[in-house]
DNA sequence: CAGTGGTCTAGACCACGAT
DNA sequence: TCGTGGTCTAGACCACTGA
């Protein structure tokens, strides 16, 4: 019915994914060049270009000059996650956000800490312990550093009214994290929080946040048992 | 020294991550358009469109039509997993990988299987148990449905030689899948297994695959203690 | 060396959507 | 309506790398 976007580029890649599919192109075969295959559906080569481009960044195809472009044979398989704001996760879940905060130190950090994020041992960091909740149960337990010397304005900040995460995207710039993804034993602290009993399966998320070679905040997040995280190939 | 690569679009991409980061550019604020980036970069403005278009990809450029380019506020950090056959990973750790295969039987799946798999609940499919095993100890434990009205020849398969996961990618085809990632407290079988106590909290990964709408395989991932999953932002 | 993919350009038309 | 991004083209040159 309705025509909507020529996008040429993409009913190029629609039906190279069909052939791959279908096995019309199977795994470890050469396709045709892109001149041939532009040829042969009427577009530029740039056109097959782009949609052969996009196709093996997802790892289905392996391009090289000179050899040519083939199927490839065991798909590494990219799934893509999206880390928001956890205000915004519980908000999709068309759930009501409110977080606490319960506890706020300069402290010098343990030394894994202060090895993780690569400040001098005996620097002192801001620590940040909060609750986040979703229609006021427990959603997740937050154990936050953060770099002082990076962002000094962290110092005259109370994050009662706003979660530092939120706070932390307004005032500091990142360039890059490292994000590690793992499931741990609830101890006494966490279990209190979240309402759980000590030893539960909790899902958490480690993530140093840098700016250059600075690390910027190191999180880690419990999340409340039962909590999943999903996405798709 | 080595010059190496002229890719323009990378050197304009690199120049406005570098705006964004240092603030130059705020979240929230509107940059010129397409065609003044391009006569001040010196370039196309294919160029310029081709860096900010991955540049949006990643969340941090909003663009629109007649609104033009923003930098984000709230930037969703976009986090990029690769699965792969656990084959791989072992190996990409530098270990010896090995397989156990524990169970194979056809029966009728419970009804959360056959519901997740939209197979009718009548359905027979073919159940596996396998351990991986790195280095010689285990390291995740899978419990795996296929759908042999899809894939046929797995019947036919004895699965001792060749792990599940790669004899599928081998013999069948998918179109898309779901993942979910989650922590579970072991059961008794599990710890088993795994060489762990009871109770031991585990990183867990749900895969369903699919083509079309039929359901390839349901798969059921639990890693040893201490398993993590690492990306970066 | 030569074939293939990677990139660039100038110009063009179009789809979208803010105003 | 009309400015902006989205896409397409033909042609060109270049960077790799397999043979």
């Amino acid at each position: 019915m309705t025509k909507l976007q020529f996008r040429k580029w993409q009913s190029v890649q629609d039906e190279v994914l069909r052939r791959i599919h279908a096995r019309e192109w199977k795994p470890g075969q050469l396709i045709p060049n892109e001149a041939d295959l532009a040829s042969d559906f009427g577009c530029a080569r740039v056109t097959v270009n782009r949609a052969l481009r996009e196709i093996a960044e997802k790892g289905l195809l392996d391009r090289r000059r000179k050899a040519g472009t083939r199927v490839v044979l065991q798909p590494v398989a990219k799934a893509t996650l999206d880390i928001s704001v956890i205000r915004m996760d519980v908000e999709a879940r068309g759930q009501r956000y409110d977080h606490q905060l319960i506890q706020r130190d300069i402290s010098k950090p343990p030394a894994t800490v202060s090895g993780a994020m690569r400040t001098s041992a005996s620097a002192q960091l801001l620590q940040l312990k909060a609750l986040h909740l979703a229609d006021m149960l427990p959603y997740a337990f937050e154990d936050r550093w953060i770099n002082t010397n990076i962002v000094p304005e962290a110092t005259a900040e109370t994050f009662t009214d706003i979660s530092s995460n939120e706070w932390l995207l307004k005032h500091a710039s990142y360039t890059h994290g490292d994000i590690t993804f793992s499931a741990v034993n609830a101890n006494k602290d966490q279990a209190e929080a979240l309402g759980c009993i000590t030893g539960a399966a909790l899902f958490v998320m480690d993530r140093i946040t840098w700016n250059g070679d600075f690390a910027v905040t190191k999180v880690r997040i419990f999340f409340a048992q039962g909590h999943r995280m999903q996405t798709v190939l």
